[in-house]
DNA sequence: GCCAACGTTGGC
DNA sequence: GCCAACGTTGGC
């Protein structure tokens, strides 16, 4: 059994592809996280995420930006069924299914919240650290702290500000 | 649409 | 293994 502690995540979704509401509105309120093209992001789903590591949902490359919302990884991590796929815009022609390049793993909603603006995340001490407001930092799943989780759940109990 | 930052590719 | 060129991300 593994026991290591609670990892928490921020992952990133644009709401034209898969919104907090599509997430809630799924069946059983889970999404696969297909698409991610990126060994950075993969080996955090492949090597470090388990089933009830908490999500912070963040909404990307829209008008709003920010975070809209709480989930949790439900999965292990599996093969990324898209990429054997030659019509589907994340086809990998390098990879094979007896050597899957990219894997992802599912992702369950728990909550809608505020939406925390990229804006105010920037204004606010306490998330000063979050690798998603470090300059160039593109990454699509980025690792929380724990005290970073704590603050942003007490942010979002606030008024916006 | 712009552009800065970053990741990947591929020639050498 | 270097590194220039290219593609992508994503806020603005």
């Amino acid at each position: 059994m593994n026991t290591r502690p609670m990892n928490y995540w921020l992952m990133k979704s644009e709401p034209d592809e898969c919104s907090i509401d599509d997430l809630a509105a799924a069946p059983a309120q889970t999404v696969p996280w297909i698409g991610v093209r990126n060994y950075q992001a993969r080996n955090f789903m492949r090597d470090d995420m388990r089933p009830g590591d908490g999500v912070l949902f963040y909404h990307s490359s829209c008008p709003q930006p920010g975070i809209a919302g709480v989930a949790e990884v439900c999965s292990a991590a599996y093969p990324d069924a898209s990429q054997f796929d030659a019509g589907s815009p994340y086809f990998d022609a390098k990879s094979s299914p007896a050597a899957p390049r990219w894997v992802h793993v599912d992702v369950r909603f728990t909550r809608k919240t505020r939406l925390l603006s990229l804006a105010e995340m920037r204004q606010t001490a306490a998330l000063s650290t979050l690798r998603v407001l470090q300059p160039g930092s593109r990454l699509s799943i980025t690792p929380v702290s724990p005290e970073e989780w704590a603050a942003v759940l007490q942010v979002l109990a606030q008024a916006p500000r």
